[in-house]
DNA sequence: TTCCGTTGCGCG
DNA sequence: AAAGCGCGCAACGGAA
């Protein structure tokens, strides 16, 4: 059964109970205690909330012990069908539903960002109260009701309703999800992590001085440009430097100073590495995410174009490897730690339907699999599927292509009428259906002129190239995105099996971390096997709800660990 | 002082 | 012939 429910005032809320094409009788129930009558309705069969946006109202029901089992987030669904139909004010693709676009006002008119959210709280704090009375909570019920059974409407609408509808499905379990890891929190040893810091850089310096390895790297490096003052963090000085000494460098990241014949070029890489560590993931950083032995990053569900999360604040989803160590369960628990193995190609074997490639993909190492093709050279393999994903052809990798297009022509057309796609200033979609941008303005602007060998139409053949390579890449990373998703929901509703405590809080086993091909399940060391188990089934469930009857395998590899540098 | 584009590097 | 995809964050350095 499908309930809408808006918040008002303290814990209340309105109520409406809705029916399958989503529309509601009569007027909202108010609840005096929201969370209260959360979980008493589950009691009663099985529920999918309806509301306008879990990162506004499923914190609180988490903090009141209170976890749901599956919601229809109308603030994520809306921005996957805006991204399907376009917006009325620019010129998007126009769709099945298009008519219907902006039906759902409510979640478009919320701004997505944190700084939005952020100027909207002040806002309210500064002008009012930031809770809405009843008549605008029943205001706001209904207006959640019609946007919903409008965005039903329009899934049933898609080409592909049921892969569509899967992934509305899927991106609002990734809202739970995402919520509940921040409050969750990964389990962070802050001594392992400070232990570390001090190891590699030295004591720890008072706020706002280098550590001492790093300030003996700068003296030396300095020295070994002759004296001169050069600040290490300063490409332009350093640039000026080199110059000085006759060698002129393109830029100074480190692969190219790798090849740079100078005494300061061994000290900036030692330099470049530390000096990283100590901005990205130093004290400073202990200090701000890490309390209670938790980092709790906020995630951003869909922020990425392709549907990969983003995070906002604390890089949770850059965290280096060598920090792996801090990751720590707590005692008598284990990390699961999950990964999927060559997730991306596996997608485009089942995509293309290639059946040589599929083939290939039935197997456990998809790149060994495929080496025959290559003269048995496995690395040749790897490269010419990731330049075939990401559009590269430097070096032999347009060989390498060419080995691709003749002996897997399909996987090599799927890709390269993506690339044609997006060179046509068409959008793409995932195999579920998640929508590419498309191309700005500037793009049609810039690529509108005709073809003449003067500069414009060099930057013009810039940008069609550019966008051709992202819409390729698109529809691979899109998909497994696609996958993943499916995968995490699927693994949350197996983990929720698995806890029998009947409030079903935060204290059970629970995913703790995601990134992209991986996640990380937190839970006692009694309960490993069945978390293994239930990766390898969620893996399996995702492959077949996501590509149907495929040979393609979706291996995923599962170590179970105290911390996450044992993992792989 | 604040703002913003650029540079560089961490992750997948 | 050359070009590879997607992000977030910190520091620099010039502009406002």
């Amino acid at each position: 059964m499908r309930v809408a429910v808006a918040a008002g005032p303290g814990r209340t809320a309105l109520l409406k109970e809705l029916a399958d094409d989503g529309t509601g009788q009569g007027a909202g129930v108010l609840l005096n205690d929201l969370p209260d009558a959360v979980a008493s309705y589950a009691l009663n069969g099985p529920v999918r909330w309806v509301w306008a946006d879990s990162a506004q109202t499923y914190p609180a029901l988490l903090r009141a012990g209170v976890r749901v089992d599956r919601c229809h987030d109308v603030r994520l669904v809306e921005a996957l069908l805006t991204g399907r139909d376009g917006r009325p004010d620019e010129p998007g693709p126009a769709g099945p539903g298009a008519a219907e676009r902006g039906a759902g006002g409510l979640a478009a008119d919320r701004p997505a960002s944190g700084p939005g959210r952020l100027a909207a709280g002040q806002q309210a704090a500064l002008f009012g109260p930031a809770e809405p009375g009843l008549g605008e909570t029943s205001a706001a019920l209904d207006q959640l009701v019609a946007a919903h059974a409008g965005q039903l409407r329009r899934i049933a609408a898609d080409p592909h309703p049921g892969r569509f509808g899967l992934l509305a499905a899927v991106e609002s379990a990734g809202g739970l999800v995402a919520a509940e890891m921040q409050a969750r929190g990964v389990p962070w040893r802050a001594d392992v992590h400070d232990t570390l810091l001090a190891s590699l850089l030295g004591a720890r310096p008072p706020a706002g001085l280098q550590p001492p390895r790093l300030a003996e790297l700068a003296s030396r490096i300095s020295a070994a440009f002759g004296g001169r003052p050069v600040n290490p963090d300063s490409p332009a000085q350093l640039t000026k430097a080199f110059a000085t000494d006759g060698i002129r460098i393109t830029s100074t990241r480190s692969w190219v100073l790798r090849d740079v014949d100078h005494p300061a070029v061994p000290l900036l890489l030692e330099y470049k590495e530390l000096a990283r560590l100590h901005t990205a993931n130093g004290w400073a950083w202990l200090d701000e995410w890490v309390s209670g032995g938790r980092f709790r990053p906020e995630y951003v569900v869909g922020g990425v174009v392709s549907g990969r999360w983003a995070t906002r604040g604390g890089g949770a989803l850059q965290i280096p490897r060598v920090l792996r160590r801090a990751v720590v369960a707590d005692p008598g628990w284990v990390l699961v730690v999950a990964d999927a193995a060559q997730l991306e190609p596996r997608v485009l074997a089942a995509l293309a339907g290639d059946h040589a490639f599929a083939e290939a993909a039935g197997t456990g190492d998809l790149y060994q699999a495929l080496a025959g093709a290559f003269g048995g050279d496995r690395a040749k393999a790897k490269v010419a599927l990731l330049s075939a994903m990401y559009g590269g052809a430097g070096g032999e990798a347009s060989q390498l292509l060419a080995v691709l297009r003749r002996r897997f022509p399909r996987a090599d057309q799927y890709v390269e009428a993506a690339a044609r796609a997006g060179e046509e200033g068409r959008v793409v979609r995932s195999r579920l259906g998640r929508a590419c941008p498309p191309p700005s303005a500037e793009w049609r602007g810039l690529t509108a002129a005709p073809d003449e060998p003067d500069a414009a139409d060099q930057r013009a053949r810039r940008s069609l190239r550019a966008r051709g390579r992202f819409t390729r890449n698109f529809v691979v990373q899109a998909s497994a995105a696609d996958w993943a998703l499916v995968l995490l929901a699927g693994l949350r509703r197996r983990l929720a099996e698995l806890d029998d405590r009947p409030a079903g809080g935060l204290d059970g086993p629970g995913l703790v971390f995601f990134q992209h091909d991986e996640v990380i399940v937190h839970c006692p060391e009694a309960m490993a096997g069945d978390v293994v188990a239930a990766v390898a089934a969620a893996a399996e469930e995702a492959g077949r709800l996501v590509f149907g009857d495929t040979p393609v395998r979706f291996p995923v590899s599962t170590a179970v660990v105290s911390s996450y540098a044992d993992a792989k």
